[in-house]
DNA sequence: CTTAACTAGTTGAACCTTTAACCACCGTAC
DNA sequence: GTACGGTGGTTAAAGGTTCAACTAGTTAAG
């Protein structure tokens, strides 16, 4: 039973048609990261999230950002983002430097190995974003699509710290 | 630059509204699970995964279900799920027990302490669901929503193995 | 009935992420 | 100028997930 059981009266649980929109979307929240991070793995021998992280300073002036920004935009968290740059920089394709306004601060520069690595990756990765999200869908579901998933967005992260929204 | 970078002979780039659903989506995928994450650890000490388990058998007939069928409903891989429920099992809330018509096979069985942590923990999750997916929507919305979901989910998870599919 | 191929599940090691503690620096107030 | 709360970032340890190897049982073929 569960989801139809007894407690009505505290919390009011799903009818059929929530709870099967729920259930599918539960399935999207794994299936669909789980099929970027295997073509990236495969085709690329990097992580959705390190992916992330190049391609945001692919789009950033200079190449660069700081540290807290590039982990808002790559929407992870700033110890995340600080174990995957050494990563990055070990494997030659991000660089770090002192940020001379503010002393606390610290710069993640894309080298041109990184740029180099991103032009490569890039076109698969697309390739896979439309395939399973752009393609499927005609112009005018996407678009419809794009903002029912801004309103959740909006309700799950008021903050408005991920790219992308409203 | 990036996503409209130079290469757009061979692949072919997002365009800005594309684009902005993409990460708007990407933003869901990573922020969603990780708010009811955080509901399920601090209100009840159990992770999304861990909730999903018990869930699923807690609406399996018997409340028993075999590992690789458990698998595939709660959406984790079997070596996942193994060690989920041997966890699951030290703290009391689920029991294994070889399955009498396969020998290969394993039944996992929520035990009575099981259930009742399913009974105790639901209101709780379903009032996040509902807070973050459900009430943001009107009912058409969401009716409209779950079937766009159902259709990118049928292209990433073509075998049908999540529940609530089409 | 014996072998071969496949299915169900477990396990240990490697890897990644989170958590919490920590250092260094900035800004403000006294 | 110096004390203090807050910000930016790193790191070690703990915990969870994945990957690959392995056991055991089933099914089909010869």
């Amino acid at each position: 039973m569960a989801y139809t059981g007894g407690v009505e009266s505290e919390a009011p649980w799903l009818d059929a048609d929530q709870q099967r929109t729920w259930l599918r979307l539960a399935g999207l929240l794994i299936k669909l990261p789980a099929a970027l991070d295997t073509q990236l793995q495969r085709d690329a021998g990097v992580s959705h999230f390190e992916y992330m992280v190049l391609s945001r300073l692919s789009e950033a002036p200079n190449r660069t950002l700081r540290m807290s920004q590039l982990a808002e935009l790559a929407n992870g968290s700033l110890s995340r983002l600080s174990h995957v740059v050494k990563r990055l920089e070990l494997r030659g394709w991000v660089r770090r430097e002192p940020c001379a306004e503010d002393g606390r601060a610290t710069n993640a520069v894309l080298t041109e190995d990184g740029w180099e690595k991103v032009v490569r990756t890039a076109p698969g990765h697309v390739a896979t974003v439309r395939s399973l999200v752009v393609d499927p869908l005609t112009p005018a579901e996407l678009a419809r699509f794009g903002d029912l998933v801004g309103t959740l967005l909006a309700k799950v992260d008021p903050d408005e710290t991920c790219p992308g929204q409203p």
